[in-house]
DNA sequence: TTCCATGTAGAGCGAAGTCTCTACATATTT
DNA sequence: AAATATGTAGAGACTTCGCTCTACATGGAA
C-alpha cells in the first residue's frame, strides 16, 4: 500500500447502513454517514464519485451477499425440491439472524426506493446484473420441476423472506421457530 | 363555507402520491409537491404544520383506506374459514387494482419509512391507532378459530399482500390470476 | 533524499430545502 | 358597507445539502 488507508469502502458502507437503520433513507446525508464513520465530508467522495454512487453500492453489497448464498444452496440439479425448500428457507433465516440490520435495509426497501431518479448507469448496470443472476437460476430451477417460474419464486423468495420480515417484526425466539417452520411447509407445498 | 377552498387536504396528500408513486419518497419535497397542485409553497403550510406532518397524514390515510376494506371483511363470526381467506385474497387484489399508486406505496414503504427519525407524536399515535386496530380484529378471529394469531397473520395479511406485490412487479394479467389462485390456496391451508 | 502516488482534512460554494411572514382576496356577519 | 374570519400568494429568512477544492500527510520508488 502505497499511502495509509484509514477510511475503506466498506467502512464507509458500513457507516451508511447504520445511518440508515437507525434514522432512514432520508436522514442519510453525507454528513451524517460521514460523522458516523469518523471521517471528514471529502473522504467520502475520495471512495464514491456522488452520493448515489454510495448509495447504488451499498444496495449492491446487500443484495449480493443475500443473492449469493441463495444461488449457492440452489445451484447444481434439484433432486430434491422438499430438501431445496428447506434449505433456502433455513438459509434465508439464518442470513437475516446473522445480518439483521442488512436483512431489514432489504426487505423495507426495495431497489427503487434507491434507483428512483437518474441514477448512474454504472449503478444501474450492477444492480440489473444482481437481479438477473436470480432470475436465471429460478428460471433454470422452474424447468428441472416443470412448474411454473412463478411458483418456484412464490416458494424460494417471497415466502422465505415474508416469514423472515414477519420474524424480524416480531423478534421472539418462539415466534421465529414456528414461522420457519410454516415457511419450509407453505414452500413444500408450492413445489410439488 | 366562510372563504374559498382551493386546496383540500386531500388534494395536497394527493399531489403528494403522485410526486412520491412518480420519483420516490427523496423527491417528494414540500416544493415539488407544491408545483404538482398547482399550489404556492405556503398554502400547504395552511394545512400540515410540517413536511411530517403531511407525510404522516399520507401514511395513515393510505394505511387506514386499505385495513378498513379488510376489517370490513373479517368483521362478525368466522363460520367458515376458507371462505374468508378467500374474501380476504380476493379483496386485497381488488384494491390493488382499484388504487395501484397507493398500493405501491403501502408494499414498498414500511411505517419505519415514514416514521424514521423524530416524528409529530400526533401522527405516531395516529399510525400506532391504525395498526392497533388491525391487530386486535386478527387476534380475536384466531382465537375464534383457535389458531396461533401468527398464522391468521400470514394467512390474511402477508400472503395477500406479497402475492399482490409479485402481481403489481409482473404486471401481467395471466399472472394475477394465477397468483390470486395460489395466494387463495396458501391462505386456505393455513386456516385450516 | 527527492519525488510521486495515494489518501486525509476540512473550509467553503452554489443550490435546494423547510418553514415563516406579510399582504391580499373572498365570503359571511353585523 | 364595515368588520371579521378564513384561506391563498409568494417572497425571503435561515438551514442544510451535495460536492469541490486546496493544503497537507504518508510511505514506497528512483
Amino acid at each position: 500500500m502505497v499511502a495509509l488507508t484509514k477510511f475503506t469502502e466498506d467502512d464507509l458502507l458500513d457507516a451508511a447502513e447504520k445511518v440508515i437503520t437507525a434514522s432512514g433513507l432520508e436522514s442519510a446525508s453525507i454528513a451524517a454517514i460521514a460523522r458516523a464513520a469518523g471521517a471528514p465530508n471529502g473522504s467520502l467522495y475520495h471512495r464514491f464519485p456522488s452520493r448515489k454512487h454510495l448509495f447504488g453500492a451499498l444496495w449492491v453489497r446487500i443484495a449480493t451477499s443475500y443473492r449469493i448464498t441463495l444461488t449457492d444452496a440452489m445451484s447444481g440439479p434439484v433432486n430434491d425440491p422438499r430438501r431445496l425448500a428447506e434449505t433456502v428457507v433455513k438459509l434465508t433465516f439464518e442470513w437475516v439472524e446473522l445480518n439483521p440490520s442488512r436483512a431489514e435495509m432489504l426487505m423495507r426497501f426495495r431497489t427503487e426506493d434507491f434507483v428512483a431518479g437518474d441514477w448512474p448507469q454504472e449503478v444501474l448496470d450492477q444492480i440489473q446484473a444482481t437481479n438477473a443472476a436470480l432470475a436465471t437460476e429460478l428460471v433454470k430451477i422452474a424447468s428441472q420441476l416443470k412448474l411454473n417460474p412463478i411458483d418456484v419464486t412464490l416458494a424460494l423468495i417471497d415466502i422465505p423472506a415474508t416469514a423472515a420480515r414477519r420474524s424480524l417484526l416480531l423478534r421472539n425466539p418462539e415466534a421465529t421457530v414456528h414461522l420457519r417452520k410454516r415457511a419450509i411447509q407453505l414452500s413444500q407445498s408450492l413445489l410439488s
